[in-house]
DNA sequence: GCTATTTAATCAGTATACCCCGTTTCTATT
DNA sequence: AATAGAAACGGGGTATACTGATTAAATAGC
């Protein structure tokens, strides 16, 4: 019988578990999940956009990005109207609060990455972070939720 | 600003999301999921086992099983029982049919992970399945669900 | 023997992540 | 211009994952 421990589905599943933990450990102050800050920085990089758009650029299903956006609407980092041309869109964009504390929290963020990977030596960080980009870029058509790949 | 792509647990959460898709697709004709198929390995490996067992050994959360136990059971997949030493305990088996499909659902589940791998050598797989092991491990405490390595 | 603590499980609540289906709105074809 | 198709979104439903509080049973200390 296999061990869980050979299986790349088992050990995927457990660092993100894993990340989660210390994310939301990190960033407690701010009572913001790995997720809804995800859908933060999209929004600072790429203002106004419908939540097609963040989906794709945060690697979000659909649904889920309407709840997110309802979530931090209900909190005020967040605001939403209908598309002026196309009025089935819903634009989002960041509220003064919304874009400060996204400033704010990539300290908090790196903080969270910093001991995520503490265990690895620089040089194994890089590793795993060119084999983790290198199969999901492989892959990202197979997800339900396909990500927009950052033009490079 | 940060990109998306440069962030771990960015990447993190993608490659779950993308093992997810590919397993429920591969094993689409058992209508199992990875946790489920987790908790049926656990059981095929250590009969009987009450539920804070389980949990450990398939490193999910300890509410979880129960649900998911509740789900296996309802397809009748699980039996569950009261523990006669200790009667706070929920004692955990597989039935027959369960036990069958369990041991059927390794081909599938060898499938999903070739498919998951495919686009890494075989010498890039084994550098990832050992980072992604020596993460786990450095980091194990952290996750709520911390689990039972195994003994070497 | 009796109380205090610990432990296994449960329940209620929140958030992510996805499905299917229907509605509204836009676009393309005729 | 009328209509067929596509696109954006919403609602309802399921499963995972975790928090905090509670209950019931076992154990430890006295």
């Amino acid at each position: 019988m296999t061990s869980l421990w050979e299986r790349p589905g088992y050990l995927v599943r457990r660092l993100h578990q894993i990340h989660v933990a210390i994310f939301l450990d990190e960033c407690a102050e701010y009572g913001m999940t790995p997720v809804q800050y995800a859908v933060v920085t999209a929004l600072l990089n790429n203002p106004d956009a419908d939540q097609i758009t963040i989906a794709q650029d945060a690697g979000i299903d659909r649904t889920n990005v309407a709840d997110v956006l309802a979530r931090l609407e209900h909190r005020g980092l967040v605001a939403r109207k209908r598309g002026r041309a196309d009025r089935r869109m819903r634009i989002a964009s960041l509220t003064e609060e919304g874009e400060r504390i996204g400033r704010e929290m990539e300290h908090a963020s790196l903080r969270a990455q910093e001991k995520f990977m503490a265990a690895l030596s620089p040089e194994k960080r890089r590793q795993l972070m060119a084999l983790m980009t290198e199969l999901v870029e492989a892959n990202n058509e197979f997800s339900r939720a396909p990500a927009r790949l950052p033009e490079d």
